[in-house]
RNA sequence: GCUCAAGUGGCGGAAUUGGUAGACGCGCUGGAUUCAAAAUCCAGUUCUUUCGGGAGUGUGGGUUCGAUUCCCACCUUGAGUACCA
């Protein structure tokens, strides 16, 4: 009998749909195991073999641990808000809701024809109302809530109401925007219902917020620093400016240490958690507040030092905070240096600097942050021909500004310390500043010194002599005295803008009253998109809901209305000097809604916690109580490493936050995380011929215009000898094709050297066969301008080139999943998928592999069934069957343990091939076989299971125990080494002395012959591994 | 520049605490079977060689009886980050 696999597999897919095979209970006597991916924004394109990568080997490990005896949670789901779908619905005006839908059958279709072992009826999708319900919830939640430093924890918004109504807030101790004044309980009180308002936004852990963005006047919509590639849209590339904008922020700041501190706990690759150290950038230092002098001061500096502190102007007093991680080196400081765009800069610019400063601006302002960076080598800056005095010394310091010192980071202006710090150093030595030495016996006079652990302290007054760590201490303790400093710690990490100028994400529960943020009440959730006639912003540069007819808030009926309704009561407020009583005013109520939506980010930060409910139970909240308390958080999550420091880091921070306001009971969502590498694709190329020939002779028959370029391709080989400067035979073959064509029209041509091109051209992998041979006719089928393409053949045959790159449409080298599942099954898909190398590893895909791990199926086939049906009896096992097998079990076992499913594959054939040769036919072992390989290839397994006799899956079957005593050995082939080179094997047995195997190795003729009449120095003999003779 | 990975046959890769380098598979070569092909099976396949052997895991050093594995320096590739004070 045959292996028919496409039969096999069909049969097992529909049954474990059919008994939700794979249905995960939310009690259960067994641990529970929850094992996630990382889910996929449903795209129009499909999948190709790179992205089941990651499913197949969470597969593989939910199977294990099913085996194992673990109630396992392996859930799936889309990410079905997104850019595509829209840009789609612009293009094309189909709504993104029915693209989104088509493109989700295609992907259950192609992830249902691998076999994944999915909870289906717990499925999640981003888009659907009944989800985003619960992520406009949790957005309700940030909003009402405020992050207390003091008990390090996001709290309720009420009680910080209450604490401002009884003491103000100066005690408070909560994370919230820089520009917060300190006011009384009285002042409280007095202010209006707006300025209430518009002080709690500025605690709020979301909050409106003027921030500074990329924005694309061309597509209307802010872009991320990473779509903006060489200072234009990625997509289009249209230009793109920075602009202000009024927009929702996530206070992420305020977690920046936990979600550092939280990295410890964690079970992730090093790599990614620095990547999240890093994005998150803490620093330690001190802030130190440096006095700018008046004009009076300074003069009384240079006229009479001695009298310097007898006078201080009060009146035009500015002050620099700078932050800096090297306060010992304070008294090294030589100048400061502001950021062009800092504050303060005119206003202490003194008049005979201005006109240079404000030209020095209005260069860099013309710079795009992008010239700015790629240019880091020139240094540029300006004196402002201001003075700050040092804080100790009281010395003047000369105030520059420079574009090296970013807006952005920090308070925007440094205490430049040349001899510390390279960019300071440069920046003194360009500029002609002094560079004082504290370093004790250190040459500056070629480059700073940065080493901050080799450092001892000089010409600093009260730090002489201490190191690093002793001068920092005492560095901040002197500011702390003088009240011009302090320590403190810095953060790189930003608030997270919220908000995006587009339709299809999720819509804010938020309307707005005389301009301030109210929050739709959770009862009336969820607020779903409105319909509108064209996904493009509005004319007016509002976001595409702004098109919306139906779009208002009705705050007493508590639904959305007509934008008309909103239009009257704008209308009548406009002629309210009328004295209109507002109660007799029935439409009062309505009002305008939020017009941004949510980020891409927004749904995928929580998913996780919903798979935990089970479908019917949720309605009531965002997972029930019983079933965050059960499943807790995910053990197993694998995916792109992409994500390092998007989706993962705003997922722990709502993780925390959610945790803090008691709705979960963990502090980390992903226990485990693992990357899975990129499937490379093969791409494939023709070499195009180019020339541009001297036209000697033009033809009456046809214009210049009209003549046609013939498409002409060389071979490979003669590409890479023009690159090396040479003309090859089949490259002039191909120029005479070119020019015989010319001629054929009547154009007389000249062929010249210089101006012969060859190109690359992408043509998919689909038209190549396993030899590299291009199918030539369906290459010239494929496009129009190919139709007549002429090819310099070799040996009667055109053979591409090939290049490894990352598997994409644009380059024609994905290779589709569904072919391979129909010309060699899903099983064998997914074993060749893992059998490519390590899961963390980018690898290249190279479709003619795939016949090994055919093969071994149809071998493992064999084993079990033969012509005449079952081959498999109750014979005992063999010594040597039992040796296979339970070394087996050992390995698999292992490799699963540390996520090694490439060597467990080796492992399955080597067991195949050893069965295969004792003849085994012994249920005792063939049995247990099937277990093992049952998560890696579970349609054969499960088939094979079924003829053995069993009726129930074999996904509920107990994983084989391994028995050490099956591979005890009493004798070993001991390799034997002269000088660490193995020469020969000598079979002894394990329980033989040192002594005696020495004396036997010594006395074999092949050492004797070795070693040539020497005799050896020494003899290492390490019983059961290895004898190395050394002479 | 910095941070993190990684460099092993023609190719993907294996060698789990330092102990037989190249498991397993692809490809390739030869053979069997076949009218032929596919499929299947058998043998070989790091390089080199005077067939005794010799060399060999990016390069150069070091530690060790012994290094793909540990240490130092360098080179190359990939990923992330970017003037972070």
């Amino acid at each position: 009998m045959k292996y028919n696999f496409n039969d096999i597999e069909k049969k097992w897919q529909n049954y474990w749909s059919k008994h939700q095979t794979f249905k995960a209970e939310n009690n259960s006597d067994k641990p529970k195991y929850y094992v996630l991916d990382m889910f996929p924004y449903p795209s129009g394109a499909g999948l190709h073999v790179g992205h089941p990568l990651g499913y197949i080997a969470s597969d593989i490990y939910a199977r294990y641990k099913r085996h194992k005896g673990f109630n396992v949670l392996h859930p799936q789901g889309y990410d079905s808000f997104g850019l595509p779908a829209e840009q789609y619905a612009i293009q094309t005006g189909q709504h993104p809701a029915i693209t989104t839908e088509t493109n989700i059958k295609t992907y259950r279709r192609q992830l249902d024809q691998i076999g994944f072992s999915f909870d289906w009826s717990r499925e999640v999708r981003t888009s659907n109302p009944e989800y985003y319900k619960w992520t406009q919830w949790i957005f309700i939640q940030l909003f009402e809530s405020y992050y207390c430093k003091d008990s390090n924890q996001a709290r309720p918004i009420s009680e910080l109401i209450s604490v401002f109504e009884a003491e103000g807030n100066s005690r408070i101790n909560a994370a919230c925007d820089d520009d917060v004044a300190p006011f009384s309980a009285e002042d409280w009180k007095a202010m209006s219902s707006e300025q209430q308002q518009e002080t709690l936004l500025k605690y709020r852990l979301t909050y409106l917020a003027e921030t500074e963005v990329n924005w694309c006047p061309a597509l209307g919509t802010v872009l991320a620093n990473d779509e903006i590639v060489n200072g234009v849209s990625e997509r289009g590339g249209h230009p793109v400016v920075r602009k202000k904008m009024t927009q929702w922020s996530m206070r992420i700041s305020a977690y920046a240490e936990r979600l550092l501190q939280g990295l410890e706990t964690i079970d992730w690759t090093d790599s990614l958690k620095e990547s999240q150290r890093n994005w998150i950038g803490k620093s330690v230092g001190a802030s130190v507040t440096f006095n700018v002098m008046s004009s009076e001061m300074l003069k009384q500096v240079q006229h009479d030092e001695s009298e310097r502190h007898s006078e201080i102007d009060s009146e035009s007093h500015h002050t620099i905070e700078v932050f800096t991680t090297r306060p010992d080196t304070i008294f090294g400081v030589s100048f400061m240096t502001l950021a062009p765009e800092h504050d303060l800069v005119l206003e202490i610019t003194t008049a005979e600097q201005k006109a240079e400063v404000e030209a020095y601006i209005e260069a860099t302002a013309k710079r795009s942050e992008r010239d700015r960076m790629a240019d880091v080598k020139t240094i540029s800056g300006a004196f402002t021909g201001a003075y700050a005095e040092h804080p100790f010394t009281k010395e003047p310091i000369p105030i520059w500004i420079g574009d090296y010192v970013l807006a952005g980071y920090g308070t925007g202006a440094v205490m430049s310390v040349p001899c510390g710090d390279q960019r300071d150093y440069d920046f003194a030595k360009h500029f002609n500043i002094p560079i004082p030495n504290i370093f004790e016996g250190v040459d500056i006079s070629e480059e700073a010194f940065a080493d901050k652990d080799n450092t001892i302290i000089a010409n600093s007054d009260f730090l002489n002599g201490m190191n690093y760590k002793k001068a920092t201490k005492r560095a901040i303790y002197e500011l702390e005295q003088i009240g011009q400093g302090q320590g403190k710690t810095n953060y790189r990490l930003r608030d997270a803008v919220f908000s995006r100028q587009r339709y299809w994400g999720e819509p804010f529960p938020v309307y707005y009253v005389n301009g301030m943020p109210q929050m739709i009440d959770v009862k009336h959730l969820p607020l779903t998109l409105p319909e509108v006639e064209k996904y493009l912003p509005t004319e007016e540069g509002e976001p595409p809901l702004g098109r919306a007819d139906v779009w208002a808030w009705d705050a007493k009926q508590n639904k959305v209305v007509s934008n008309a309704m909103l239009k009257q009561v704008q209308h009548d407020e406009s002629e309210r000097h009328s004295a209109l009583d507002a109660e007799s005013h029935k439409d009062n109520s309505v009002y305008p809604l939020e017009l941004n939506t949510m980020p891409g980010w927004a749904g995928s930060s929580w998913y996780f916690l919903r798979y935990m409910e089970e479908a019917a139970q949720r309605g009531e909240a965002f997972a029930t109580e019983d079933a965050l308390k059960y499943w807790q958080n995910v053990d197993l999550y694998i995916g792109g490493s992409e994500h390092a420091t998007g989706h993962l880091l705003y997922a722990r921070f709502w993780v925390k936050f959610l945790k803090d306001r008691g709705f979960v009971t963990v502090e980390e969502p992903f226990k485990k995380l693992i990357n899975q590498g990129m499937i490379l694709g093969t791409s494939a190329f023709v070499y195009s011929l180019m020339h541009s020939f001297t036209v000697k002779t033009i033809s009456s028959n046809y214009g210049i215009d009209e003549l046609k370029f013939p498409n002409v391709f060389i071979p490979k080989a003669s590409y890479d000898s023009f690159n090396k400067g040479e003309f090859d035979t089949s490259l002039k073959l191909g120029l005479d094709i070119i020019k015989k064509e010319f001629e054929r029209k009547g154009f007389e041509v000249e062929v010249n050297w210089d101006k012969v091109s060859l190109n690359p051209i992408h043509t998919d992998v689909s038209f190549v066969n396993a030899s590299d041979e291009l199918d030539i006719e369906a290459f010239k089928n494929w496009r129009p301008e190919f139709k007549d393409a002429e090819f310099v053949l070799e040996e009667g045959v055109y053979k591409v080139g090939r290049e490894v790159e990352k598997m994409s449409k644009s380059k024609y080298n994905v290779v589709n999943p569904d072919q391979i599942c129909e010309q060699y099954g899903a099983d064998s898909l997914r074993l060749y998928e893992m059998f490519l190398g390590p899961l963390e590893q980018a690898k290249p895909w190279n479709t003619a592999g795939i016949t090994g791990v055919h093969g071994f199926l149809k071998k493992l086939w064999k084993l079990y069934v033969d012509d005449n049906g079952l081959k498999v009896n109750d014979a005992e096992a063999t010594k040597d069957n039992l040796k296979t097998l339970h070394k087996t079990i050992k390995k698999v076992e292992e490799d699963i343990e540390n996520f090694s499913f490439n060597t467990s594959v080796s492992t399955f054939m080597i067991a195949v091939n050893e069965l295969t040769d004792q003849k085994c036919t012994s249920k005792a072992i063939l049995e247990p076989l099937l277990i093992l390989i049952s998560p890696y290839a579970p349609h054969i397994a499960e088939e094979l299971w079924e003829r053995l006799g069993h009726s129930a899956s074999i996904s509920t079957a107990a994983f084989p125990v391994f028995e050490a005593k099956h591979l005890v050995e009493s004798s070993k082939n001991y390799p034997i080494s002269f000088n660490g080179k193995m020469r020969f094997t000598l079979e002894l047995p394990l329980d033989m002395s040192k002594e005696d195997i020495e004396k036997a190795v010594m006395a074999h003729e092949k050492t004797i012959a070795q070693l040539e009449g020497r005799t050896p120095k020494r003899v290492i003999v390490v019983p059961g591994k290895i004898v190395n003779i050394v002479g």
